[in-house]
DNA sequence: AGAATAACCTGCGTGC
DNA sequence: TGCACGCAGGTTATTC
């Protein structure tokens, strides 16, 4: 792989070695872990992150860079994963296999636990929270716990499960704990199935729109009717971010 | 220790 | 048309 950066300035700098660290050497697997794709060499991993803006998307060796393509992986004879961000709130991080760099480490160690993954169960999250009085709604976005609810998905999730984001995580039953993780699992699946929610500029690799936007029930809809029962969708701040509920289905 | 706030950036829509 | 302002898909660092 071939590596060229055009830009550094990302969340953390992007390591000045990192031409030399990937340069003659073969991806041997892609994974994830939380939001960080990780591209796994044979001496280490390059964790990517998306941020909010940021894509990766197959092109051509041939077709010269834009506007706020920070980074190329030439993967082979005319393809190149570019990457572009005009954020710039994502990364690129090496994470060394033989001495792991402790920042990075640590990075990934503390992200909470895979939505989709087994150990996701409601007694779970319900035994993690017991003494917590945080806002359910920013216990999620935290992602401390749960991995991968993004603002979207956490009023989506909350809304599909009755629960009000404004509730503090103490005082959910482990019943409703239950729901609430069936409905992380059934929102992200489907946004997955359906290419995630593109508000703006959202693409996959191939540079298609995502369309789950359609299926979003009351984020971004301030006003609208609840689809359940016909009541004005709310819209408050919780910690700089926009939240929607139903003020009569979620309780 | 847990929780609230600030910070990192660019682009776009809105209102004056 | 221009400009100031607020807001946007995320997450860490700092402060309280």
């Amino acid at each position: 792989m071939a590596v060229h950066v055009r830009e550094h300035r990302l969340r953390w700098p992007v390591s000045p070695q990192l031409k030399e660290l990937l340069a003659g050497h073969r991806v041997h697997q892609v994974g994830r872990r939380a939001k960080y794709v990780l591209l796994e060499f044979g001496h280490g991993t390059l964790a990517i992150h998306l941020g909010m803006s940021g894509s990766l998307r197959l092109s051509t060796c041939q077709s010269a860079p834009g506007k706020h393509d920070h980074v190329d992986l030439v993967l082979e004879e005319g393809t190149v994963l570019r990457y572009n961000d005009p954020r710039r709130f994502g990364a690129f991080l090496w994470l060394s296999g033989n001495h792991p760099d402790p920042f990075v480490k640590n990075l990934l160690d503390h992200q909470g636990v895979e939505p989709l993954g087994p150990i996701l169960t409601g007694d779970w999250l319900w035994e993690r929270t017991r003494a917590r009085q945080m806002a359910v709604k920013q216990m999620l976005l935290a992602g401390k716990e749960v991995a991968g609810v993004g603002n979207i998905y956490a009023s989506e999730c909350l809304f599909r499960a009755g629960i009000h984001p404004l509730r503090p995580c103490a005082r959910i039953s482990r019943q409703r704990y239950g729901s609430l993780v069936h409905s992380i699992r059934e929102v992200l699946s489907e946004a997955i199935v359906q290419g995630g929610s593109t508000l703006r500029d959202f693409v996959d690799s191939a540079g298609r729109a995502g369309y789950f936007q359609n299926a979003h029930r009351v984020y971004g809809r301030e006003g609208q009717p609840c689809l359940r029962c016909g009541a004005p969708i709310r819209m408050i701040r919780q910690g700089q971010r926009s939240t929607w509920y139903c003020a009569r289905c979620q309780r």
